[in-house]
DNA sequence: TATAATTATGCAACATTGTTGCGTTTATAA
DNA sequence: TTATAAACGCAACAATGTTGCATAATTATA
């Protein structure tokens, strides 16, 4: 039974996240909170984010680590987060698209968890 | 109209990722190739192997990138790798699963290129 | 065959991303 | 107001990936 303290930093992060439109990495996060905090103190601000199910993770195709809000699930019970996400090779940022129902052929010795279904390409911002 | 030479270094890396069921990491590969060539050299051999379409990068689910080879795909003429991968969330074990065609909903506006599906779970292996 | 051109390599150094330990500060509950 | 648990800063470390440059090896060409 942790409590849970909202202190300025993690207001801060959320916010942060919440006012993008797509999705972040720790790196882009830290530029942004204007040296209020250290960057170890933002991993673990994004890790209890995380378990809250306020934010959720996305890798991205290169590898680096994104967050995204949970806003899109709020209203639903589901914790998979399995909607597409969108990585532009242009501009690399990741946007969330609506969720997608996808139908999958996986053996059945196979448990399933998660779906992670990203796609790359050019974002309508950078096809002009 | 660069040459390719295929060296000691990069048949043995080929075959090792060739030879092995589940995907691999640098860090994976580099340990089993005896110390024949340096790990940058690893790391350069992989991005050629890469470009000759001869294995392709998947990244798992934690962010690390993992190559497995091309095989599959050999006998079609799609370069897009729109497979299933699986990613044990026990073993750690990337998995490349037969092909999945998957219908997308995704906006007019974006330009796809390629399609990353990954699933987590427990596999076979790890399920007893 | 000798030499030039190009590809591949090794090594060192660096960059980025993420993690851990520990002492200190701060917020919340009593 | 004080005790306690959560959050933080700092330093140090670890893993992964990259770059520059000199050298080695392979292929082309004279």
């Amino acid at each position: 039974m942790a409590i849970i303290r909202n202190t300025i930093a993690k207001k801060t992060v959320f916010e942060i996240i919440q006012s993008n439109s797509t999705a972040m990495s720790q790196t882009e996060i830290f530029a942004k909170v204007n040296n209020i905090c250290d960057r170890v103190t933002v991993y673990r601000i994004l890790e209890r984010l995380v378990k809250e199910v306020k934010i959720h993770k996305i890798v991205n195709i290169n590898g680096v680590i994104n967050y995204a809000p949970c806003n899109s699930c709020e209203h639903e019970q589901h914790v998979h987060h399995d909607h597409l996400h969108f990585s532009c090779t242009t501009c690399k940022k990741l946007t969330c698209i609506s969720d997608n129902h996808i139908e999958l052929n996986i053996p059945s010795n196979y448990q399933v968890a998660e779906v992670f279904l990203t796609v790359s390409g050019i974002c309508p911002d950078c096809s002009i």
